[in-house]
RNA sequence: GCGAGGAUGGCGGAAUUGGCAGACGCACUGGAUUUAGGAUCCAGUGAGGCAACUCGUGGGGGUUCAAGUCCCCCUCCUCGCACCA
């Protein structure tokens, strides 16, 4: 299967025009803005069809609304630090850089040759130091308003990678890249976190203004955020000064706690077992638990595992002693890391207690039945009536909840709270492709920020050994790592770790409004006049990662004053995935349809037609071969089509003067129109596409090639088509003599009184059943319409001699007549 | 376990509001043209049946004049979350 035309050529020659001719250069002040974004790549050379779905898609939408008169914005640019880079250094010996300019150089190429219509002139790169300079000042400014602290702990370690994690990185307890998917481990280390915990909260709200984001993904945001409210209750430690704090949702349940537990890798552990006679016994235990990986604490069917420390708390509602525990399904990392413990009514301290062989109290009774705990073969977790609780007993359980809440308020025992599941975001890498962190630590200072004018902290550029080894690459740098302390000029070293390329990721699409700009990051007029982004077109991976983090860094630099806007986007598309033989396209498996082959042997133009005719956009799709030959047979039937009426097509024409069939046509011209756009709206570019070969098999069928209407419905056509295959759309319009490049005409409107036929198919059922269909002129009276179709000799054949008891008549739709 | 989405010909999919199920395309069959076809054009193509007709949107029930679409129950698939107190 071939195309009928030199493609290549074409091809190229209207990619060097748009280049030339600036077609799509951004307008500088915006009338009626729309900024089209699509997710801005990590440059990993050859691209395959699932890149440049995302591309394709985020193309015919920018195209369109160009069409539309709008005045777009459509840029794109390079993730260009991160792992991949430094690994292929170590590789092919190849410095980090040279590997990532070369594959950009590749990529860039290609999405050329695709068409996509980006302005290139603000194309950016992270690894460029006048964008990461804008990383480092934004670091300053977090660590300024102490959003940006250094705390150790136990982080996420991945052994592939040799460096610490981001949770959002941590992805069923293995690294998030799909090359590595090592398991992760726990260490101990001092780290860089961003706060996001402080905007936990905007985040939060925030999602109920995102209208037009795909419900899963909101879903999805609200799950890894996790707000719970409830209240944080003090149990004191008996014999000592400390007390626990625990979080509950559940007051309601305070009389059924029967013992505490607590995390083993919490502080106050510490201070609890110090000098306790099973001291050591614990401390084997804590070493134990905490020596396994995510994946094995949380392995289906695992038993939890607890020790008693030999101490006990006092239940501040009903004064009871109550023993503390380590357990190992206690999280340090949720609210204060210790809980209390209702085997009644929850499910997990169930299970503790039946393995410990600790007391089971029942506090909440079903309604309408009794409890028995020598009974129960789980944990009653739902609401009911409250019973052993003292003076809230037969209560409902919910209006417990407040009665025990505004008691212990009161008293000074509790206090209201929210949690919050989601966590600080570790930003430090032990890496060497990345933003070096602009912070000094000086031994009589401490840790002293880089002043603003020192800043960008440069990568140093002539590193040999990147290879990781556990600890910070750029620590192993001297010329880099030693400088003076800018507080006391005295000797310091540099922070030795690099930014988490999440970091630059979550404010790119800001500086697209002004990449040239050296002396702010972006300005806050042109935040004002493109934001918020209009379109949003990425991957649905992304959902609990970089679509949180660049929510996060636009309510950070709202708050700064910086960005007119606190929310970066209110719609989105999650466009589904691409696979081949069932499996995920990949760059770095090498799994795929590589797009530079592809372009060579069947070009542009057919690569955007059978991405988007594929599938519904959103849904994921499996490549086939066989959707290369659709394509080119509608491109060649187009081509032909054209060449065969000698490129005649007209702007205009005139209604009144149209022949019968004529008529015919303009109506289908207008119904085209009509559903195209209306597809193009709701992102069905499957059925958009459909459409026009419909109308194409109507275009071929027309005899009356000479008239108006034919070559008005051609330039229509060309149109409609052009989002879709731009290259042949201009192609023909420049031969047709269309004025300028057809990507910058209107699209069309369609004529609203045209998108019926005068005359309309009435199909007739008889009891629901289709039995005959009758031709009638749109609008007859339903009256005319019930005759004429009890007049039918099919419906006749039914009809006779039984009784008719109904006929129900929908507009323009059909007839169904009931009997019996 | 919880949450979301889904199941339609041989295949990808269409049916926007309950109103002709299978648009459009691929594959396939027959024919035309051609030295030839992996080109093009014409016709056909859910299943059964000579036909009239019957059956048919994962399975079972229901509502309705009318159900792929609404309600109830079930099966399977995909995705997300999963000791979050």
């Amino acid at each position: 299967m071939k195309l009928d035309y030199d493609f290549n050529s074409l091809e190229k020659k209207w990619q060097k025009k748009w280049k030339e001719r600036e077609v799509f250069l951004t307008p500088s002040h915006p009338k009626n803005k729309y900024y089209c974004l699509v997710m801005y790549a990590y440059p990993s050379g050859d691209l395959h069809m699932g890149h440049i779905k995302n591309y394709v898609i985020g193309d015919v939408v920018a195209r369109t609304k160009r069409q539309e008169g709008k005045d777009v914005l459509h840029p794109f640019g390079w993730d260009a630090f991160g792992l991949p880079a430094e690994n292929a250094a170590i590789i092919h010996k190849v410095h980090p850089e040279a590997w990532t300019k070369e594959n950009i150089r590749i990529s860039k190429e290609h999405l050329i040759r695709l068409g996509i219509s980006y302005d290139w002139e603000k194309e950016i790169w992270s690894f460029d130091p006048n964008y990461y300079k804008w990383n480092q000042y934004f670091f300053l400014k977090f660590y300024e308003r102490g959003l940006a602290y250094r705390k150790g702990g136990w982080v996420n370690w991945c052994p592939g990678c040799q460096t610490v994690l981001a949770n959002e990185q941590v992805v069923d307890g293995r690294c998030y890249r799909g090359t590595c998917n090592a398991i992760v481990e726990k260490r101990k280390l001092e780290q860089w976190f961003f706060k996001i915990t402080a905007y936990a909260e905007r985040l939060w709200e925030g999602i109920d203004r995102l209208e037009g984001w795909p419900e899963n993904v909101k879903i999805m945001q609200r799950n890894w955020i996790g707000r719970s409210e409830g209240i944080e209750v003090s149990f004191p430690v008996l014999g000592t000064n400390y007390s626990l704090n625990i979080f509950t949702t559940r007051p309601d349940t305070l009389y059924g706690v029967t013992f505490m537990a607590i995390a083993p890798d919490v502080e106050i552990t510490e201070e609890l077992i110090r000098g306790t006679e099973e001291e050591e016994k614990i401390r084997k235990f804590i070493d134990r638990i905490l020596k396994k990986s995510e994946i094995e604490r949380q392995a289906i069917g695992q038993e939890k595992e607890g020790i008693f420390i030999g101490r006990y708390c006092k239940n501040p509602l009903n004064g009871e002693k109550v023993p503390i525990f380590i357990a190992d399904y206690v999280l340090g990392s949720y609210g204060t890391g210790c809980i209390m413990a209702v085997p009644a009514h929850d499910q997990r301290d169930f299970e503790f207690a039946k393995k410990y062989n600790l007391p089971i109290r029942v506090v909440i009774r079903p309604p309408g039945c009794d409890l028995k705990e020598k009974e129960m073969a789980e944990a009653y977790t739902e609401e009911g009536i409250m019973i052993n609780s003292g003076p809230f007993s037969n209560k409902p359980s919910p209006e417990g909840i407040k009665l025990i809440t505004d008691y212990l308020v009161e008293k000074g025992l509790a206090r209201r709270k929210v949690n919050y599941r989601l966590r600080d975001w570790l930003i430090s890498r032990q890496r060497y492709w990345g933003t070096p962190i602009p912070m000094i630590h000086c031994e009589r200072c401490g840790i002293v920020p880089v002043p603003e004018v020192d800043l960008p902290v440069r990568l140093p550029e002539d590193v040999q050994d990147y290879l990781p080894k556990g600890k910070s690459v750029l620590a192993g740098v001297e010329e880099f790592i030693n400088t003076t302390c800018p507080k006391c000029r005295g000797k310091a070293k540099r922070d030795p770790d690099t930014m988490d390329t999440f970091v630059d990721s979550s404010w790119y699409f800001l500086r697209y409004l002004d990449p040239r700009n050296e002396k702010l990051p972006f300005t806050y007029e042109a935040t004002k006049e493109w934001l918020p982004i209009d379109k949003y077109i990425g991957g649905i991976e992304h959902a609990c990662g970089h679509l949180i983090f660049f929510r996060f860094f636009t309510k950070f630099l709202y708050d700064l004053g910086l960005c007119a806007y606190d929310e970066p986007c209110l719609s989105l598309f999650t466009q589904g995935m691409v696979m081949l033989n069932g499996k995920v396209m990949s760059s770095s498996r090498r799994h795929g349809v590589w797009v530079g082959p592809f372009l060579e042997e069947h070009g542009a133009d057919v690569a955007r037609l059978a991405i988007l005719f594929a599938a519904p956009p959103e849904k994921d799709l499996d490549w086939k071969d066989e959707l290369i030959t659709g394509a080119k047979r509608f491109l060649n039937r187009i081509y032909r089509l054209f060449e065969e009426n000698n490129y005649q097509i007209k702007s205009s024409i005139k209604k009144e003067r149209l022949s019968p069939q004529g008529k015919e046509l303009y109506i289908r011209l207008n119904q085209t129109i009509k559903k195209v756009r209306e597809d193009n709206e709701r992102f069905q570019f499957n059925t958009a596409i459909a459409a026009l070969m419909e109308f194409l098999n109507d275009l071929y069928a027309f005899s009356e090639k000479e008239s108006e209407i034919f070559q008005f419905s051609l330039y229509n056509f060309l149109i409609l088509l052009s989002p879709f295959a731009p290259h042949l759309a201009e192609e023909l319009w420049e031969r047709a003599k269309g004025e300028e490049f057809i990507s910058s005409v209107s699209f069309p409107s369609y004529d609203p009184s045209a998108t019926k036929f005068p005359e309309i198919e009435i199909p007739i059922q008889i009891n629901g059943k289709l039995r005959s269909k009758i031709m009638v002129p749109l609008g007859t009276a339903e009256e005319e319409i019930k005759k004429l179709a009890l007049e039918d000799s099919k419906v006749k054949n039914y009809t006779a001699g039984k009784e008719i008891r109904r006929i129900i008549y929908i507009k323009d739709k059909l007839l169904n007549i009931v009997i019996k």
